[in-house]
DNA sequence: CAAATTATACAGACCGGTCTATATATAATT
DNA sequence: AATTATATATAGACCGGTCTGTATAATTTG
């Protein structure tokens, strides 16, 4: 099947990018890695390199939105939930001997020179942020208060994740999800 | 002479590191960069590229804690101090259209396949850490303390800066400032 | 058959790294 | 002091390999 095909390069694409970013990424390394047909590259993405990163970046943005929309509606209070993204993300990087990132932050440290690709880097931040900005107005916070723990939360996440890449400990995720809880509780938020 | 060159390499190596990270700085963009003479990176650096960016690393690591310590030292309360750091920070990426940003980040961010140079990475954190640490404990933090609120400071610092090159915006940055400093505050901090 | 899809060969640029030759400075020897 | 020896440093061509991307052929599929 033809969108099966496209499925996988991008789903590989957005894999190696969380792990090694974009100018690690070959395109032959994705071939290789997703075991799909060799020559399909180019038919599915004539845009090049450019548009595969782009796309992939995308659908995995999206699709991390929708877990971590899913983790803070699934619980009793935002607390939990955000405890519980931290939790997931801990769980990931040990697993991986701390290789998975976050493929947002890990193309966005890079800073690569491709306008479509930075595009979306725009947009994922902003859909993040939406979400966990609503989560929080759902537990009692003002707008203005939400939109700036939200913004905190992106950063500390992001942040706790290439520390515990350099250290090779999830140390730097276990104290933020600590932090947070209590922040989130001095705020009186639910 | 000779010390001149070898330090040019290494300064704008590093430079390189904080906007592109490893992969994407090769070597010939070193000596083009550098404007050093095009024969002697593998005289002074015979290990070749990972020596060149584990040593540029290095040095950098090393002056940067050099310069958040005489930023902490400096000022009267660490809160001060701390905000001072952002807005280090936030003037250098507002004034690079948001290319340059944490030599430790970036490359621990694309996690490259060079021992030595993730070595390196996990001792900047460790010296970086500690010095905002000691800075906390200065200010009256219980040392248990000081160590969960410097490395929760690392993270939002790092992160702020990836959230920041990706939105194309220092908001995340003022939004980390201010949090900090209401953060400290609630602890009873100087 | 016709269209969609995959295979394969290859172009051209660039990569890190090695090589030899040359220049320059310092030190040793006479 | 003059000259030789030695370590330091730079120039630039060059190697095999890999990169993205293209062109064309073969194959599946409807």
């Amino acid at each position: 099947m033809a969108t099966d095909t496209r499925e996988r390069l991008l789903r590989t694409t957005a894999q190696l990018l969380r792990e090694r970013g974009v100018a690690s990424t070959g395109m032959l390394d994705v071939v290789a890695a997703s075991g799909a047909p060799k020559g399909s590259l180019y038919f599915h993405f004539p845009g090049g390199k450019e548009q595969l990163v782009a796309e992939a970046l995308q659908q995995t943005g999206a699709d991390m939105c929708e877990l971590m929309k899913m983790a803070l509606d699934s619980s009793k209070s935002a607390k939990t939930g955000l405890a519980n993204i931290f939790a997931f993300l801990s769980a990931e990087l040990a697993s991986s001997s701390f290789k998975v990132g976050c493929p947002m932050g890990t193309v966005a440290a890079e800073a690569p020179d491709l306008p479509q690709v930075r595009e979306r880097l725009g947009e994922i931040v902003v859909m993040w942020h939406s979400v966990v900005k609503n989560r929080l107005i759902k537990a009692g916070a003002k707008p203005a208060r939400a939109d700036d723990l939200a913004e905190l939360f992106l950063s500390i996440v992001e942040g706790a994740i290439v520390v515990a890449k350099a250290r090779r400990s999830t140390r730097s995720l276990e104290v933020a999800q600590k932090e947070i809880a209590r922040l989130l509780k001095n705020e009186g938020l639910t």
